[in-house]
DNA sequence: CGGAATCCTACCTGATACTG
DNA sequence: CAGTATCAGGTAGGATTCCG
């Protein structure tokens, strides 16, 4: 199952639809949660994230980019290396990660309790 | 603008899928906050969110009640009145909503400056 | 190995009209 | 007033292929 999170123009600024913009795709919670267990390699998320094809893993890390949320380092070598990690922004993530985590554990275990 | 965030299979048990599953829709994080400032008829809704179609809104708002995070009050009256509001649960969202909301205004911000 | 271009599918959302 | 049914459109994500 999955959501779709439509993007809204955000007229009205809303600060949350903002966060939500950013965290919105199928594979981006799961690559920043990578990321901030270390730096990751575009094959290291193959590997982690197997249904991932390379076309929307590559999409998806454009965008976090684009957001500022991560950013890469490019090796001029051959074959080509590239690593990717968060950057100072992406990490004050961190307490919304932990909100969102923290309240799906507590949702799991009310929907299990009726 | 807006995003899709589509819901996936949520195979492997992620907490943060399962939080942004429950919010991703793209006016329930408005009817949510609504929600918190008072019980809320779904003309009021019509009325919040003028670009909002009767349809989405009660989609959403029949998918939020599923989640167990609304439920309405159904009055037998004609014409007809309903009320919505938070459950127990619903209002467990609080900091997640919050948290969403205060790194949504310091990106904006973060944004600016850049 | 990393990434981009092309084509395609799935499904969320919008518009409209109708029922109780 | 509240909700649903039907049809149509837009877009995220998937499969494949090619290039540096």
């Amino acid at each position: 199952m999955s959501s779709y999170h439509r993007k809204i123009p955000l007229k009205e600024d809303c600060p949350m639809e903002v966060t939500l913009n950013v965290l919105s795709g199928k594979w981006k919670p799961a690559i920043i949660s990578s990321l901030f267990r270390g730096t990751k390699r575009p094959r290291d998320f193959s590997v982690e994230l197997p249904e991932a094809t390379r076309r929307v893993l590559s999409q998806q890390l454009r965008e976090l980019e684009e957001d500022g949320i991560i950013a890469k380092k490019v090796f001029e070598v051959v074959p080509p290396k590239v690593e990717y990690f968060l950057t100072d922004l992406g990490r004050t993530l961190a307490p919304v990660i932990s909100a969102l985590s923290s309240w799906g554990e507590a949702y799991d275990k009310s929907r299990q309790a009726s």
